[in-house]
DNA sequence: ACAAACGTTGCATAGGGATGCAGTCGAGCA
DNA sequence: TGCTCGACTGCATCCCTATGCAACGTTTGT
C-alpha cells in the first residue's frame, strides 16, 4: 500500500481569489472556538450573551458572513429554490415570476431563475438544478409530456407546474381553473350579445390552451351552439393580429372572440381596427385572459381573466413544501374581469 | 484535556431528508476510489477509459450528480451570479433580466434573482447574496447613493450597475448614453415641427432620469429653447396619464412631449386622448425611452430609444469578468426609434 | 535487460460550517 | 461544606468534492 501520512504540503491553486474570511478566522480573533461561532449565527445555536457579543464583534471587524453554501452541506437544504420560467416578454410570466420571488424572498429563501424554452428545456434545467441542491422547483409552465413529467420525477425534487398532465409524488400542480373560466366567457359573451363566436389559440399541446378551450367550446354548447371559428396564434401580440387577418379576410368573421391570452387579445383588438375597421366593443365583443396590466389601458379595456397570482403562489409554495402530496392538481378559481371589451 | 476519540456516532439529524447518492457511493459501486469519481467529473479531469466507463455507468445507475455547492467548496467560485432588478411589472426590467439571464446560462452560469424596490434594498440583498458566494452581481438598477456604492464595495463582489454615481473597484458602470439620447429626442421633436417642449419625469434623484432629463434641455438649449415644461410621473402607465392631466389642465400644453419611459409615454398618450380629445401624431409629439415591446403597437407606434440590451448586458459580462477596472463607466451608444408617434 | 518516463490511481487532506458528546464551571440546594 | 444540576464550551467528526503527492504498472529508449 502507498504512501504514509505527510504533511504541510503547498497548494498552488490555480486563480485562487483571495476567500473571505471563515468561521475559524473569527474563532482566533474572538479568543473562541470555530464552534462558538457556528453556535452564534446559526438559528437556535445555544452561546452565551459574553461570547456572542465577542463572536460579533470580530465578526464585524472581519466582516465575515456565514458561508450558506457549506452550510447546506451539513444541513442539507440549501435554501434555493429553482424557479422557471419560459419568456419574459410575456408580461404575464414576468408577474408571475415576481409573485414567486417575492414569496420566497419573504421566507428567507433564495430564487435561483431559469430560463426556459418549453417543457423539454425544462428536463435539462432540472438536471443541472438538481446539482446545486435546490429545495424545490416552481414553474409557470405546464408540463404535458408524460416522459418529461417521468423525467422530472427522477431527481427527487418537489416540482410544482401550473398544469401537468400527470402528478406524481414529486410533480405536483396548481392551476387555476381554465375550463370554468372558458365556460363563463362564453356565457359572458353570449349574454353581452354575441351571436358567431371564434376562438384564438396558442401553439397547440399546451394543457392551459386546451383547457380554456374545451371549456370555451361547452360553454357555447350549453348554449346550443355548436359552431365556432377557430385561428391559431403565437401567445404574442402579432400572433392575434395574424389570427384575426386569417378569421376575417372572407366575409364576415365572430362577433364575439376569445383569445388564449390578453397579448394575443390586444392584437386581435388592433387588427380588428386596422386591417377592417370594425371597431371593438360596438361590432366585435373580445375577451382575454391573465388580466396583464396593459389589459386596463384606454385603447382596449379588455375583459378578460385574473387567475389571483398571490393565491396560486400561495398554494404553490404550500405544495412545495409538503412532504408528502397525493398526487391530484390544486384548482384556484380564477375571477372574471369584465370591461369595455365586451359591453355594448 | 477532555474527551479522547471515539466513533460510530449515531446522527439524529432533525428532517433529514434523503441525500441524493455521493461521489463515494458511486466509487463503492463502480469499485473504483472516490479521487476517481471526482475526476470522471470534473472538466479536465484525467481518468482511463475504462474507469470513467465505470465511474459514469455506476452514476447512471444511481442517478449521482455532483454536488455543485461542495464543488464551490473547493473552487472557491460557486458559479452562480446575481440578478437585482426592481419591478418586474416594468417590462423593460424583465427584458433586462431576460437578457442577462439568457447570457449567463448560455456561458454555464446560474442566475440568483433578487427582486428589490430600491438601491437601498440592493445593499441589504447583497449582504445576503454574498452568504452565497456569488460571484458577481450584476443590477438593473443605478446606484446614486454615494453611501450605498460604498456599502456595495465591502463585500468584495465585482457588482454591475447600469449607472452609479461613483464607481469603484468594486462597483462598476455599464450604462446607455442617456444624455446623448435625451439631446437627440430634443432636436427630433423639433425637426418635426414641436414648439412648445414638455418633459415628464419619473421619481427624483434617478441618475437614468436626470441625465434623459439634462440632455433634452440642453438640445433644446442648442436650440435656442429655454422653456420646457415638467411634470412628474411615476415609471408607470398612471403616472404618465396623471402627468398629462397636471400640465394641460390649465390652458394649453406642450406639442412636444418626452417622457422617461415608454410606460409613461403610453400612459401620457391614453390621457391626451382621452382627456383632451388631442391627437397623438398631429396635436402632440410624444417619444418615450426603452422600446418596450407595446410600444410598436398600433394605437401608440411610440418612438423612443432602443438602448440595446444586448449589447448592455454584453459589456456588463466583460465587467464582470474583469480582474480590475479602472473606475469609470462604460457607455453604449442607443439607437432612436422613430414612429408615427412624432411624425406629423 | 534495465532504467527512465509516462499515464493512472488511491490516499490523505483541505475547504467552511454544524453538531453529538464529554468535560468545565458556576449556581442552587440540603 | 459538599453535591447535583444546568448552562456553556471545545473537541472531534461529518457533510461532499477537488487535488497534491506518492506509488503503481506499463511502455519506451538504449
Amino acid at each position: 500500500m502507498p504512501c504514509t501520512a505527510r504533511k504541510g504540503r503547498r497548494r498552488t491553486r490555480q486563480v485562487t481569489r483571495k476567500r473571505p474570511p471563515s468561521s475559524i478566522a473569527v474563532a482566533r480573533l474572538a479568543g473562541v472556538s470555530q464552534s462558538a461561532v457556528s453556535r452564534t449565527f446559526t438559528p437556535g445555536g445555544i452561546a452565551s450573551p459574553a461570547t456572542r457579543a465577542k463572536v460579533l464583534a470580530a465578526a464585524e471587524a472581519l466582516g465575515y458572513r456565514p458561508n450558506l453554501l457549506s452550510r447546506s452541506l451539513t444541513t442539507g437544504r440549501s435554501g434555493i429554490v429553482a424557479v422557471a420560467v419560459g419568456g419574459l416578454a410575456n408580461p404575464f410570466h414576468a408577474m408571475a415570476l415576481e409573485s414567486f420571488a417575492e414569496g420566497l424572498q419573504r421566507t428567507g429563501r433564495q430564487v435561483m431563475l431559469v430560463v426556459v424554452a418549453d417543457e423539454w428545456a425544462l428536463g435539462s434545467a432540472v438536471e443541472l438544478l438538481s446539482g446545486y441542491q435546490v429545495d424545490a422547483v416552481l414553474t409557470s409552465l405546464s408540463v404535458n409530456a408524460t416522459d418529461v413529467a417521468e423525467a422530472l420525477a427522477r431527481f427527487a425534487v418537489p416540482i410544482v407546474t401550473m398544469n401537468s398532465a400527470v402528478t406524481s409524488r414529486w410533480v405536483r400542480t396548481v392551476a387555476a381553473d381554465d375550463h370554468g373560466a372558458g365556460v363563463a366567457i362564453a356565457k359572458h359573451l353570449h349574454a353581452q350579445g354575441a351571436r358567431r363566436f371564434g376562438y384564438i389559440a396558442g401553439r397547440s399541446g399546451t394543457l392551459a390552451q386546451e383547457r380554456r378551450e374545451a371549456g370555451f367550446r361547452q360553454g357555447l354548447a350549453e348554449l346550443g351552439i355548436a359552431e365556432c371559428a377557430r385561428a391559431q396564434g403565437d401567445h404574442h401580440h402579432g400572433g392575434g393580429s395574424a389570427a384575426v387577418r386569417a378569421l376575417y379576410a372572407s366575409g364576415t368573421g365572430p362577433d364575439g372572440l376569445f383569445c388564449l391570452n390578453d397579448l394575443t387579445a390586444m392584437g386581435a383588438i388592433d387588427a380588428l381596427r386596422e386591417d377592417f375597421g370594425l371597431r371593438c366593443p360596438e361590432d366585435v365583443l373580445v375577451a382575454g385572459y391573465d388580466n396583464v396590466a396593459a389589459s386596463a389601458w384606454p385603447p382596449y379595456r379588455l375583459t378578460t381573466v385574473d387567475v389571483g397570482l398571490d393565491r396560486i403562489a400561495a398554494q404553490a409554495f404550500a405544495l412545495m413544501e409538503a412532504e408528502e402530496v397525493e398526487p391530484s392538481e390544486v384548482l384556484v378559481r380564477p375571477h372574471l374581469v369584465t370591461r369595455a371589451s365586451t359591453r355594448c
